[in-house]
DNA sequence: CGCAACATTGAACGGTATCAAGTATGGTGG
DNA sequence: CCACCATACTTGATACCGTTCAATGTTGCG
């Protein structure tokens, strides 16, 4: 019997602007929590779309591939995060998603989520905010790749995915796990690995980050923001609206 | 008094994906339509979000700016798409929306709109529908900036360009208006004006584009969705759901 | 221990930026 | 209708950021 209990609840918190009842209801709709392994793939390029898919644990990213190997990575996810919110209304099934570490995830079919929407508008709410959450992250990426220099990318990436760590709970101030390697890194800003690598040893040299072993410090976070030209405002809009 | 009549539908027809009975609601839920001369703001960079903003006609750009005078226009909006749907469950507020031409747009107040939204939820579910669409959209800029040479990006930009004009209605087969200038095109494809300017005359000296005056003809469809590696599928997404 | 993935380093090349002129083009007032 | 000006476009020379290629070092895992 699926685990639907309200202990359930606390070990796979959803993040989304929700009343608790419309929570509980989503979560009564989903499977049992699903496990992933480092690497696998969750959505593959192309896939029919039958179900909305829930981080609960772990990271993962989306990819699109290309025939010559080239590959954009166009999103990351951690904890608590909606996978793929807007394919419910716009289809999209280019890209493929993948776990980055080891990781757990809830899966909604979409006959039921969408009986589900009919009966609680405010979930429909939510997860619009989530599209609407992700199209602004989205356009920050925009933003770094058609402006910034490389270090610049790296340090607002490094700074992004450390704020979004916290926010979700999963920075305890000191090292945080970080999954990607240089080359998935390269694949985020459009860079090569060869150039990530030197942006990164400058990162270092100037006391701002320690990066090894797949674990990231941030050493000096008011540089590293100051750099990056981070501005986190982008990132908590969800909180303005609920 | 607005001009709410049937025949105000066809001169300001929406684009989304609505039974014709909710887009008469939101239409007499709207402004009397509004016009802008080219250049004009729509929104200002930091402005509270007030209204939905809808284009009737004409097109428009959203620019997000630094001080050092860099900008980096993050959309391009044709007749009858929604400039702003996702702030609405999603404040952003740090870009501007000009107007690339005269321009005529619809304004929904904040306050009417909701409550709308609560009475017929097909209007929520087809404004998430416009923020998924841009945000597919926005993906495909991210792809071409992180990993496209010059050429293609501008081809691509074309190419994207030429096909919503088309699907709004706007593209007669022949020359299409197209308002942006070398150095708008610079702020949008990440590059110099300079290197706008050849990239320009390459597709030019390959017979697939003539572009002057502010006049776009595409003489080789078929050639330039080669070399842009151009995929319109990403932007049919609306007809699928619907 | 040995292999495979990941990280680091150096050298040469290339795409794009920057700087600096110079040339249409279009709109305006006289 | 023309002189003028502002804006947009074009062109060439040079510099730089980032890529590519190739090799070497390092880490972790079976």
């Amino acid at each position: 019997m699926p685990d639907n209990s309200a202990s359930f609840v606390t070990k796979c918190p959803l993040r989304m602007a929700l009343p608790i009842s419309d929570q509980q209801a989503l979560l009564r709709t989903a499977s049992p929590p699903r496990h992933a392994l480092k690497g696998e793939c969750l959505i593959a390029e192309g896939a029919e779309l039958s179900s909305l898919l829930i981080l609960c644990s772990g990271m993962a990213q989306k990819v699109r591939g290309f025939p010559d190997g080239i590959q954009q990575i166009v999103a990351v996810f951690v904890e608590g995060d909606t996978l793929n919110a807007s394919e419910i209304v716009f289809p999209q099934s280019r890209n493929a998603i993948y776990a980055l570490t080891t990781a757990t995830y809830l899966s909604i079919s979409l006959g039921p989520l969408n009986d589900l929407i009919v009966e609680r508008p405010a979930i429909a709410r939510a997860l619009w905010q989530e599209t609407a959450a992700h199209a602004a992250i989205q356009q920050e990426w925009m933003i770094w790749l058609g402006t910034r220099t490389a270090q610049v990318r790296l340090a607002h990436f490094l700074c992004e995915l450390s704020r979004r760590l916290q926010v979700a709970g999963r920075d305890p101030g000191g090292p945080i796990e970080f999954p990607l390697t240089q080359s998935d890194l390269a694949d985020a800003l459009g860079l090569s690995t060869v150039h990530v690598n030197r942006s990164l040893q400058a990162l270092r040299s100037l006391g701002l980050i320690d990066l090894a072993r797949s674990e990231l410090t941030i050493l000096d976070k008011r540089g590293l923001y100051a750099i990056a030209e981070f501005d986190p405002r982008y990132l908590d809009g969800r909180k303005l609206v609920n």
